[in-house]
DNA sequence: GTAACTGGTTACTAAAAGGTAACTGATTAC
DNA sequence: GTAATCAGTTACCTTTTAGTAACCAGTTAC
């Protein structure tokens, strides 16, 4: 688990920001989303996410291995190729997507008063 | 509402990216939870969490404003003093806070088969 | 009158996060 | 043999976020 600069916060807010850091950042939902969605391989994961670079790519996938949400595996054959599974543990995560989801469609509602009815849902 | 950079994700995601940029950051939280607990003045709050400065306090406090879960008001008579007080609307954010804590937890049992039963509730 | 409090702002600096692009070695298809 | 694909790494640059410290006007206590 990535160590963080968390000294001084309350210890009730520990658990919070673990998991803050594991779904927060620019691209770590995305990369999780798209390897629930079936992306196995570095470059399919690469290019089912627009903009998103290979030197990133490789960052988070590390952090997210580190954080038992994907397992990697190379196979051997020629040519070798590197596999990225979902855990189940990763599955977990869904239920508080969820949460930040509904919270965030509500707290738009409440700003703009948007009663909108898009399907907003997250398949996963 | 702040609006960042999202042009290229998907859709779905926009709400939890809204709701991760509300109480992401490395204050947004304490400051939110601070007044909560009843703190209600600029120094009062800034005193209350350690090595927070003032120029941060006052950036969130914005934001927080905009974002409807703080309203400030200027109480006239002298000495003018500024009061925080928390919405209604902020308080639903508690069953995300508390949703991101049990994940979390639950996290640190699954990477480090922690079963420690410390209290760590947040009382707020 | 001077030191300390109120609620901030401003300018400068440091660290973290993210972006760009070139490059690796190995393999395969033409 | 040349170009393209695989899975990355490396160096450098920009942007964003946070930290440091000085400073403001107004008020109060001594």
């Amino acid at each position: 688990m990535k160590k963080k600069e968390h000294k001084e916060c309350m210890s009730a807010l520990l658990p919070v920001r673990d998991t803050l850091d594991i779904i927060g950042g620019k691209w770590k939902l995305l990369i999780l989303i798209s390897i629930w969605e079936g992306n196995k391989h570095f470059r399919e994961i690469e290019r089912s996410i627009p903009k998103l670079s290979t030197k990133v790519l490789s960052k988070e996938l590390k952090d997210m291995e580190e954080n038992q949400l994907i397992i990697r595996t190379v196979l051997n054959g020629f040519p070798v190729r590197t596999q990225y599974t979902p855990t189940e543990h990763s599955k977990t995560l869904k239920k508080v997507i969820l949460e930040l989801q509904n919270w965030g469609i509500n707290h738009r509602k409440e700003i703009f008063g948007d009663t909108s009815e898009k399907d907003n849902s997250i398949r996963v």
